[in-house]
DNA sequence: TACCAGGAGAAAA
DNA sequence: TTTTCTCATGGT
């Protein structure tokens, strides 16, 4: 079924506005925190309904093991594998998941051989990857390929329904239509987006990790957006 | 001690 | 087709 697009159509110039109040709080984020594209990717797995701490000790497991290679991810057994992603949480099923992505880009020839593959093939063919989901793949185009494709989480979610965008019902693929058809295809612009709308709920909920589905307001009081 | 977190797939209704 | 359940650690 097509996206129901008609449902979110913010202006450009509101969401611009509420981007460069984020720039102004925060300043620049330069993200992903990774080393490399590959990494960016096992970062993106492991991040699925996790905190960011937490899949920081897994990656630092991998690295530690010398298995944060797609050679390596494969060759190990799941217990391995399992036993250094620990820390993130859902091992079992992130290891399975690791492991399917890690078939499909040493099927592709690697991370670096997709990118001559445009995005309406290579999203796709992501999403198609059993344990990759919609903002997984985006995650992976964005950050390890620069393909401006916008990202959504449950954090992007909640800032527009705070701020009168959206009522919260929309489909992933409905948000991110309405951002990428608002916004100008602009990798870096997407990159530094996503990653103020992440640093500015992590501001809030560093104090008010409990504050329901309104953790924004203070934030957002702050920096003038209301 | 109990609740929650940057998701995704499978099973059930 | 939509909703519910499951996976699991670490912080508060």
């Amino acid at each position: 079924m097509m996206p129901k697009t008609e449902d979110f159509a913010p202006s450009p110039g509101a969401l611009i506005a509420l981007y460069e109040q984020l720039r102004a709080a925060y300043g620049a984020q330069d993200w992903w925190p990774a080393d490399s594209p590959f990494e960016v990717a096992v970062g993106a797995v492991l991040t699925q309904n996790t905190a960011w701490t937490n899949v920081e000790r897994a990656i630092a497991g991998l690295k530690a093991a010398g298995m944060l290679s797609c050679e390596a991810i494969l060759a190990a057994t799941h217990e391995e594998l399992a036993e250094r992603i620990r820390p993130a949480g859902y091992f079992n099923v992130k290891a399975r998941r690791l492991r399917h992505l890690c078939g499909f880009l040493a099927d592709k020839g690697g991370l670096e051989a997709l990118a001559v593959l445009p995005t309406r093939t290579l999203r796709p063919a992501l999403l198609a990857v059993n344990g990759i989901g919609p903002e997984t793949a985006d995650d992976i185009l964005l950050y390890a390929l620069a393909r401006p494709v916008f990202v959504i989480d449950a954090y992007t979610r909640r800032l527009l329904v705070r701020h009168g965008l959206a009522s919260g019902t929309e489909d992933y693929e409905t948000l991110r239509a309405g951002f990428e058809r608002a916004l100008p295809a602009d990798v870096a612009l997407f990159k530094e987006y996503h990653a103020l709308i992440v640093e500015h709920a992590k501001q809030v909920c560093r104090r008010r990790p409990r504050c329901g589905d309104c953790a924004l307001v203070e934030t957002c009081g702050r920096i003038g957006i209301t």
